[in-house]
DNA sequence: ACATCATTATACCGATCGGTACAATTGCGT
DNA sequence: ACGCAATTGTACCGATCGGTATAATGATGT
């Protein structure tokens, strides 16, 4: 009764695609006919169904989250393996996708954080950004913090200036990934900075 | 006689005004009104001075590897000063730089790079600021492959690498200036990079 | 088969984009 | 003081921006 008739489009497929146009282009970059043509809707139907292009960009962050960096944050969660091995895993999963030929370059908030200190991103979607970054902080901060062996390397101490460290060397890949550095030439970095921690 | 007369408003403050747009804005984000209100000229002025938006760009990111790269740069030719002083002391100079409340946040280069894999900025602009990105890198592989002491600790081989990290390492700090990070939770992250590098 | 109603496509809205034509203005050499 | 020439402000160009009104479409319940 309620209404759920007729076919409806796909809306994970379709805030999929958004994505990937935030991804490529940021937020001012990617135009409504961009967004619609990736989405395979039309502006109406976008409209009736997101809201506008703000809400869109906060849907399309959250699916993001759910989908591609929860993928990453798996390896940080591996309790089991030593410390280093899950900052390994963790730091190549992220840089191998920042430079992966079949999605855009670089990181989607990176670059969105970007264009938000310039003033040309709504205030809806400048704090949703703002505060995905904030909680990939604190997901390394906590690894820091939680860790047996990060105690006693003393790297609790100060767990939030080390995972600013980390923070800062994937926000580097990214801008290098989206500079056209390979892979092979951006990996071999993340051996470098842990020896920077002492790992 | 050529045809220097009149007064003509000062090219080079003009520049600067534009450079500084451009850091905030990003070339998209950069809006002709932004730039000439900026400037304290309009527009007709502007195209007969500069020819275009695109050209505009170019000269300004010659007037940023003048003025404000070069400063930094200065830094890393002090070849009577031990490498690690030296790599400190630039590192030091352009993380300040990318956190000054009196400039626009981050960095100038790294912005545009950003906005140029998205395919929204013209062909010369992005060539442009490719080249300087590139030109930055070699100067740091010239001081790896260069110096005595370098060639000691072994960072000559692999001197590309090395450059590489450095650049991924200011990007990074670029970005996390940008997201807000002051300058204090940032420099600290130059010491243990360089640990990395067995510096 | 028909009427219903959400979804679609088209066409448009005002605002702003980069860029320009033109006329009023301004400061110079004479 | 005059005329010249470059610069200025204004007003506009077509294109595109985010966003919307409206009419054609097509599947569903009866």
């Amino acid at each position: 009764m309620v209404a759920a008739s007729k076919i409806k489009f796909d809306r994970n497929q379709a805030l999929e695609a958004a994505m990937l146009v935030f991804w490529k282009k940021g937020y001012v970059g990617a135009s409504l006919t961009d967004l619609t043509e990736a989405m395979a809707i039309n502006k109406p139907s976008m409209y009736a169904t997101f809201g506008n292009k703000e809400t869109l960009f906060v849907l399309a962050t959250d699916y993001y989250m759910q989908s591609v960096d929860l993928a990453h944050r798996f390896h940080l969660e591996q309790r089991h393996l030593p410390l280093r091995e899950r900052l390994l895993n963790y730091l190549n999963s992220v840089v191998s996708e920042q430079c992966n030929e079949h999605s855009p370059k670089g990181c989607y908030v990176s670059l969105c954080i970007s264009e938000a200190e310039g003033e040309l991103i709504p205030d809806v979607a400048r704090q949703k950004i703002m505060q995905v970054s904030e909680y990939t902080f604190n997901s390394l901060t906590d690894v820091f913090k939680q860790d047996k062996e990060a105690q006693d390397l003393n790297l609790a101490h100060d767990a939030e200036l080390h995972a600013c460290y980390l923070l800062t060397l994937l926000n580097g890949t990214a801008a290098m990934a989206r500079a056209g550095k390979p892979c092979t030439e951006l990996k071999p970095l993340i051996v470098i900075a842990l020896k920077g921690l002492g790992l």
